[in-house]
DNA sequence: CACTTTTTTGTCCAAACTGGAGAAAACGAG
DNA sequence: CTCGTTTTCTCCAGTTTGGACAAAAAAGTG
């Protein structure tokens, strides 16, 4: 009876239909979208229904209020990307460190391109203190820079990438692949930089892990990790 | 340079009093921060004039409308900015490529310090395409880009700036302060950067410089410019 | 199939907020 | 003191806001 139905998830007496699923993506899509353009303040229900082309009361049938949807949709978009880095560290998880850091931040930059919502959400949310960006930070943030950082560090200690705060390169590694294509519709008309050719991306990577992981791997780095 | 008669549309039979210019002043600071924080969607006209404590009629008595607000407030922002970067390009104008340079990215970090509107608006405005985005790039944006193109060029050609596109290292310099420092209310949470303390400034100056710039100045480099 | 739950639709609301207008009062430069 | 400049106060007409709710439609279940 408790009317904790925050998304999907309390008693399935029955099982949930095709269609109600439907337009919760449907939902939560355009309010990813929308959310990250105007910021929760500046972003209406009504806007992002419209968006989902639904009637706007289902926001409150499957979501319970602009805020549980607001939270739905970091949620979503950010298991998306989550999924995505994962899969990336899995698939070269037998390449050397400076390789294995080198793909993920590709995956990084293709991520952001096809997603910037992802990066824009963050800026949104961290342009006034709030709470819905301390939940952002504990709840999505801070899991993906502790998984990070450690790689860092021993990418340092390996001489592969410069001294220095690891945090502050970690961020900004972040903000040049995900801030830049956050960045997409000003760059072409201000720099000439076209973010949906492919071969854009490549450079961006490229020049990424030029700038940030300048060194070459020792030779020997195999030795620590053998048994 | 024709003086842009940006605030009062007619010119004044009379001098123009001090009050007057106080808050204008006022509404233009608030407009900026307000802006920033919200976007131009989400903010309201009453809410700058709350912000700057006087009273919303202000606003179209002195700037007409919200849109000549906004320009007059981006005009504003960029000005203090544009003035406070030829200003470190004159201090240094007999320092080496590689040190002027240096010089104008520690500037250009301080001055996003103290004034993280000015990246965020231009975030806040490319989120979606926009007539005052244009406006943004035309008025302000291309005109900085031009300005620091030659010199990105310049420090490849040097071998102080790594090669590959400087339109994408530019923009990457450019993100890595800005972007990092509009960011700062995230940043402590996230990743325990404090932006406020001095030294984290000093520390990210000289990480840019050291990632961007990681070059040494050839010592015959004053050939070419000299007569 | 009948039945019951889930999902959608359509309508309504009360309140807050929107950008802006305009008269009149207060102020200050000359 | 005079008169243009600036501010105050009040008003408005329209839109938008998040959300409530009953009733209809659809679909899972036995």
């Amino acid at each position: 009876m408790s009317e904790e139905t925050v998304v999907p998830s309390v008693p399935p007496a029955r099982k949930q239909q095709q269609r109600s699923i439907v337009t919760q993506q449907k939902l939560l899509d355009a309010a990813v979208e929308a959310f990250s353009e105007n910021g929760f303040k500046g972003t209406s229900t009504r806007d992002i229904a419209e968006r989902a082309g639904v009637h706007h009361p289902l926001i409150t049938y499957h979501f319970k209020n602009k805020d549980q949807l607001w939270r739905a949709a970091a949620n979503h978009i950010f298991k998306a990307f989550t999924r995505s880095l994962a899969q990336s560290l899995e698939q070269n998880k037998d390449m050397c460190p400076k390789e294995r850091m080198a793909r993920m931040i590709s995956a990084y930059v293709k991520y952001a391109r096809s997603q910037p919502a992802l990066h824009k959400v963050m800026v949104q949310e961290a342009s006034y203190p709030n709470p819905r960006l301390d939940w952002l930070i504990e709840r999505h943030l801070k899991p993906l820079f502790d998984a990070t950082f450690g790689m860092l560090v021993e990418l340092q200690k390996l001489g592969v990438a410069p001294p220095g705060d690891p945090a502050l390169l970690f961020n900004m590694i972040r903000l040049s692949s995900g801030g830049l294509l956050a960045l997409g519709n000003e760059l072409k008309a201000s720099s000439g930089i076209d973010v949906d050719s492919p071969e854009t991306l490549d450079a961006i990577s490229e020049l990424i892990i030029k700038v940030f992981l300048p060194g070459e791997m020792p030779e020997n780095w195999k030795q620590q990790t053998a048994a």
